[in-house]
This record gives structure tokens, C-alpha cells and sequence, in this order.
DNA sequence: CAGAGCGGAGAACGAGCGTTCTCCCTCGAT
DNA sequence: ATCGAGGGAGAACGCTCGTTCTCCGCTCTG
């Protein structure tokens, strides 16, 4: 059964994502992924053709779904603090996710960061990007320094994401949550 | 030239220390331990039977030395605040260090995590230890929630330290500290 | 001095990796 | 019906890995 690239693409792609995200990316071969694709491998050198360039991808697919989700909750939220703290409902919800195993770019880069440029490259823009969303939302609170706080609550965001990973827990979304309110109410003009 | 059994076997956890640390514990092959130790191969199995021992080995190493060096900077301080505070001069001190890769326990969790439940296992660990040392530090300072601050600065200190070797930046340290010292103000009675 | 045992250097082994190649079947155009 | 392009399955290639084995020279005891 033969299908379009587009749809072939995308299939590698999804397939790629669970196996990377689960195993991490030195640990799983093109071979597993040729497998869970359905794919052949010659077809699958055709639609990517290195792993690096489908680690790249597979990166790239992450930050887009992130920012998506993300956007989602803030956008759900009405008033300027409730729409900073939607960001922590968010990750609230990403921890509840049974095949949750942290940020894939902090996993990525701590498998690859030393040796793959693109990937350490990739992993600050992601983060970048985090912080800029994060500043817009506490500019539109009238924060005084909005960079300044928004480094602050990403700062409890990535603490809440390797904690929650590594104990297994969801809780840290909610203590990363409560400590942001306390920090708003200290940096935000009531 | 022959040494003796404790000598080797502090050679051969140094040099995989200082290579697992840079590269990952994947990437770096028992070979390349062998050679930067000066160890024989035959030797460094009589030492370390496996891979996977030698790996323990590294993060329990890594356990000691951390919880060593945490120690030293809050004896340091005076005052309880202060010595919380210091936690975070601890981080901004480990931050500046040229070859500064993060936190190993975060970065071996994200390779092996999955697979190697003795290494989620030593991660937990270690985090769950500086948890019960910063309790014991927000107790000291006569909070009323102690391990609730506790897990409010744990939050930090884990965001600063993959944020810093992310970005290649000791500045998240900084921040860390700017936004604990906002806590304490807001949680320790005055 | 003879012989036994230990350690060093590195070859060897079986497995797995990323990537390429071969073979064969299918299918559409002439 | 015939030819040819393209894709599927998977063998093959060259490499690296973790681990074991072989060989050889040294040293210590009688």
C-alpha cells in the first residue's frame, strides 16, 4: 500500500516523535523507527535523509505542539495574571500525561548538546521563544520589569518540568503555580 | 608500572567522571575510559564489572562531591536566610565552571531513564536528598510551611541549572537567588 | 635458576548502529 | 503484451560498542 509523500512523511514523523521521546534519540535506531512506521527504509531515506535531519524535525514538531497547546491555555484565560498562570495549568496538564518523560529538548540536549550544534542551537531557541511569550504576558500585566519577572516564572517552569520528570509526580505544577501567585502579587502593581 | 587497587580505581572514576559528564554516558565507550585512565582493560573490569556499575559509580561520585561543595557554601553563611541564600551562590559558583553540562542526574536521567530503572532511581535520590536539605535550612529559618518553601526553591535552583547550561549563561543564577530572597521575604516571619 | 601466576596490550567476538544496495514485484504507458 | 520506473523487503557494508580471550613478559618463591 503505497501513500503520498505528505502523508508518509507524516507518518515517519509521529513514529519518530513516541521513539525519541520515550527512549531518547542515541537509543533508537532508524530501523525501529522504519519499523513502527510502517515504512521502507529506502522510502524513509527519501523523506529524511539522515537521522540527524529527523532528530532536527522531530525537534522542530515538538516546539510547534508545545507552543500550540500553550497558547491554548493562555488564550482560554481572561484577566493578564490569570493568563501567566494558565501557563502552570498547562504544564498541569502535560504532567499528567502517562508517557511523560520532561522537555525532549533538555533531554535531547543533555544526550547531544556537547557534540550536535544544531541541536544545542535548537534547544535555546525553544527556550528563547518560552521566555518571549512569557514576557509579552507579564508586559500586558503591567509588570515593571517584565523580563525580569518572566525570567522568574520560567525559572519555576523548568524547575516543575525535570522534577515532576524525575519524581513521577504532577505536584510540582502545582507548587511551581502557588510560587508564581506569590511572585505576582510581590511584582505586579495591584 | 602497577598501582594499587584504590589508586585504579580513583584513576578510572575520575577520567569516566570527566568524560560521562562532557559527553553522555552513551556516547563515551569503555575504550576511551580505559585510555584516559591508563588503566588495562582487563583491570578495569577486575574494578568495575560493567558498564552499568561504573555508571553508578559516576553519579554516586557526583552525589558526594555535590552534596560536599552545597555544604561548605551554606556552613559558610550565618544567619538562616543567608544560608538558604547561599545555596544559590553554591549554583552560581558551580555555573562559572568552563566545562559547566548541567546536572548529571538530569542529563543520565534523560538518556537511560526509561530503560535503567537504577538510574531513575539514583536521580530521585539525589533530588529527593537537596530536598531534605533545603527543609531542614527553611525549618532553621522558622517557616511555617517548611517543605513547601523548600519545594518553592527547589523549583528555582532545578530551573537555573538546566536554563544556565542551556543558554551557556551563570546568570540564571542570579535570578534564582533574586526570586528566592522574594520568597522568603513573602513566607519567613519577619 | 625454574616455574607459576599476575598484569599489560590489544586482538577477537557477537551484536547493533546508520546507510546503501540488490532483488523482485507491481503497475501504468505504448 | 512488453517495457521500464518505482517501491517494498531486507541483505550487506563498514563501523563502534561492551565484553572476553590470547599472548607475552615480569616478578616472586623454592
Amino acid at each position: 500500500m503505497t501513500v503520498d509523500t505528505a502523508t508518509a512523511q507524516r507518518q515517519v514523523l509521529e513514529a519518530a516523535d513516541a521513539l525519541f521521546y520515550e527512549r531518547g534519540v542515541q537509543a533508537v535506531g532508524m530501523d525501529a523507527i522504519r519499523t513502527a512506521s510502517g515504512v521502507s527504509l529506502k522510502r524513509l531515506y527519501q523523506l529524511f535523509s539522515s537521522k540527524d535531519e529527523l532528530i532536527e524535525a522531530y525537534l522542530k514538531h515538538r516546539d510547534e505542539l508545545w507552543n500550540t497547546m500553550l497558547a491554548e491555555h493562555v488564550d482560554a484565560a481572561g484577566e493578564p495574571r490569570e493568563r501567566i498562570l494558565a501557563a502552570f495549568d498547562f504544564l498541569n496538564d502535560w504532567f499528567q500525561q502517562p508517557d511523560y518523560r520532561g522537555c525532549a529538548f533538555i533531554n535531547s540536549f543533555g544526550e547531544l548538546g556537547t557534540v550536535s550544534p544544531r541541536v544545542a542551537e535548537l534547544a535555546n531557541e525553544h527556550k528563547a521563544d518560552f521566555q518571549r511569550r512569557l514576557t509579552e504576558l507579564t508586559e500586558a500585566a503591567g509588570a515593571p520589569d517584565p523580563a525580569r519577572l518572566a525570567e522568574y516564572l520560567i525559572l519555576l517552569s523548568e524547575g516543575a518540568i525535570t522534577r515532576s520528570a524525575i519524581s513521577r509526580s504532577a505536584e510540582p505544577a502545582e507548587r511551581a503555580r502557588e510560587a508564581a501567585g506569590l511572585l505576582l502579587d510581590a511584582l505586579l502593581p495591584s
